[in-house]
DNA sequence: CTGAAAGCGCTTACAG
DNA sequence: CTGAAAGCGCTTACAG
């Protein structure tokens, strides 16, 4: 069956020998390009077959400068939601044939950095990055220099000419903030995670996330289209540990004008949240509302149910993937496309804000 | 600063140009490898930091036939529990500078040996891999023949000399079954999926998934030991649908010798159960009693929260790595290592069967 | 310590 | 249609 030298797996020459034509008759059938005839190239399969011949793909990179793989930078894959845009991704790249490298930054510029000159050395096809801060383009912006598409994922980057793939978080969050004013709210606290904590909230502050300034922003839209006073008070900024997140919930549930909503930007923050209110005895939607940004499956499953933004991940994931490949030209002026649409899906978690507090 | 010709990537032919010496030193200062004067060095690094030089890893990875990557190959990466895991295999492999090659299978033999395939034509240096069936082995064993370290994730496969990262779930499995038992519990149902759906179980019965087998005979391990007869009539196999995995449990719940405790095998099967057990209104545990395979944080949030059945996937994300970068020698005879632990962690969803049904 | 040269396994003009 | 040869960007003996 099998005439491989263990150890050696055979290389196009070993196919052509075995065929019995030029090195390159055979990998002109192997690689089907070229002008050929059929017979030989049966022969060359066959022979290539035989051998168990697999092209070295590392070969191949060095000659065409393709890899046939895609880069991604993001946080890192624990996020569930992220979990499934990491799916679409991977889905649409193997179906253009491509592989996936990951890499995991933590959010950490130098992390980042490095694995970006990692994946550029690599040759990537494409790189999808969730960039870490908006204001360090620098290594964003080799990935230009080396010709290599970049789409960013979620987080615009000011300056940076790249695609975003995003969802139009704006629109959505002020849904939210209509139906909680809507129901008597007022005081609405957002609690999301930032590496460096923020101490004070102002309206407009720059982030180093986008997606974060329009989650907070799209609220106090809504507050500013009621005429109230956006609670720019109860917006906090803890490290991404449970403690920091907790503290930061009792922090505005301490606050001489409390909150009555509970909004967290992700669900890491909202399962924090729930422990909190459930530690504290609060009623939902009783004493206080709630609501978190990403559609997780487990959000029906909460007493009561939680309400929560949901955006369609898995196709964003591919949008990503296609544009990186560059499938799919950028169609919009700092995005590759329309942004997707966000949607509030209502639940039990959201009622009526208690008449005194 | 660079003198980068815009579209070429300087190579280490440029960088030696640049500080004036031969390629091959430039490289050996670059490379880190064979002698060299530090001054030599110090010139090289000086004039590849300026032309912004990177090593081009194809051309490195033809040369020594190590690509720095490990190749993934599991279901998929949505299932919360194995993003965990994944994310100690990228934490595992970063910290030794190799980057993760990922692709989904969805436990198709097909598509699990062309992503094998592809991965062996990067040259990965080594292969994780959750196999779809324990029956066709001949696509693993070709990464021994390439001298591809091979690490088998939670399914065992007969035959093949690999070690195997899992956790010990036969015996977590028994000690749920146990304290179902002591609680009056004689009627337990599992509900599993399986890509083709199997009718009938039997003790011992062959399944593509080790996994599988375990947690089922773990069960029955419990009811051996308390002389009680092993509820094979209420194990089912449904399709990865939430229908097919709805009426799996809607048939053992309507069998005529109905269950008092129902066992998901992993989180997604769970939800359905979660949402068939609200459907119909049953009481938990009043009516029925609940648990799941895999510690999900959101179990803590049901209402009750929810039995589980945990293992420290990190951990073994981690160890599987270490395995496949070969930094660590397989121990264990059929496995890398003493199988980790998992743990029964039981909460309120299960409590005393009720009385008569 | 440094350089010239061969070689890794492909692709790609260029001849025939 | 097929073959001989150069080249991709490194690594690695082999000389000096």
């Amino acid at each position: 069956m099998t005439d491989t030298v263990p150890g050696r797996p055979p290389t196009a020459a070993d196919v052509a020998l075995h065929a019995g034509v030029s090195k390159a008759t055979a990998t002109r059938a192997l690689g089907d390009y070229g002008r050929i005839s059929q017979k030989t190239k049966q022969r060359v399969l066959a022979a290539a077959d035989e051998l168990g011949y697999r092209p070295n793909a590392a070969a191949q990179t060095m000659n065409t400068g393709k890899s046939g793989s895609l880069g991604i930078v993001a946080r890192g894959i624990t996020n569930p939601v992220w979990s499934v845009a990491f799916q679409g991704i991977v889905d649409a790249a193997r179906e253009s044939g491509k592989t996936v490298l990951f890499a995991g930054s933590g959010f950490d510029v130098a992390e980042e950095r490095s694995a970006i000159d990692l994946f550029l050395g690599k040759q990537v096809d494409g790189l999808i990055v969730s960039a870490a801060d908006n204001q360090d383009a620098r290594h964003l912006r080799r990935a230009r220099e080396h010709g290599v598409p970049l789409v960013l994922w979620e987080r615009r980057v000011p300056g940076l000419d790249a695609p975003v793939v995003e969802a139009d978080m704006r629109s959505a969050s002020a849904e939210l903030a209509r139906e909680l004013l809507k129901r008597g709210h007022r005081r609405v606290a957002f609690v999301s995670t930032l590496a460096q904590p923020t101490t004070h909230y102002e309206r407009n502050l720059a982030l180093p996330a986008s997606i974060i300034s329009d989650k907070i922003e799209g609220l106090f839209d809504a507050f500013d289209e009621a005429n109230v006073a956006a609670p720019v008070d109860l917006v906090r900024f803890p490290n991404r540990t449970s403690e920091h997140i907790a503290k930061a919930f009792a922090e505005v549930l301490d606050h001489t004008d409390p909150p009555t909503a509970l909004v967290a930007s992700d669900s890491q923050v909202a399962e924090t949240m729930l422990e909190v209110v459930r530690e504290r005895g609060l009623r939902v939607p009783g004493d206080v509302s709630l609501a978190m940004f990403d559609n997780l499956s487990w959000a029906r499953f909460t007493v009561p149910p939680l309400t929560v933004v949901a955006q369609p991940d898995y196709d964003m994931g591919r949008r990503a993937a296609q544009l990186a490949m560059g499938q799919i030209a950028p169609t919009h002026h700092s995005s590759g496309s329309p942004p997707f649409e966000a949607k509030l899906i209502l639940r039990a978690s959201v009622g009526p804000a208690p008449r005194n507090i």
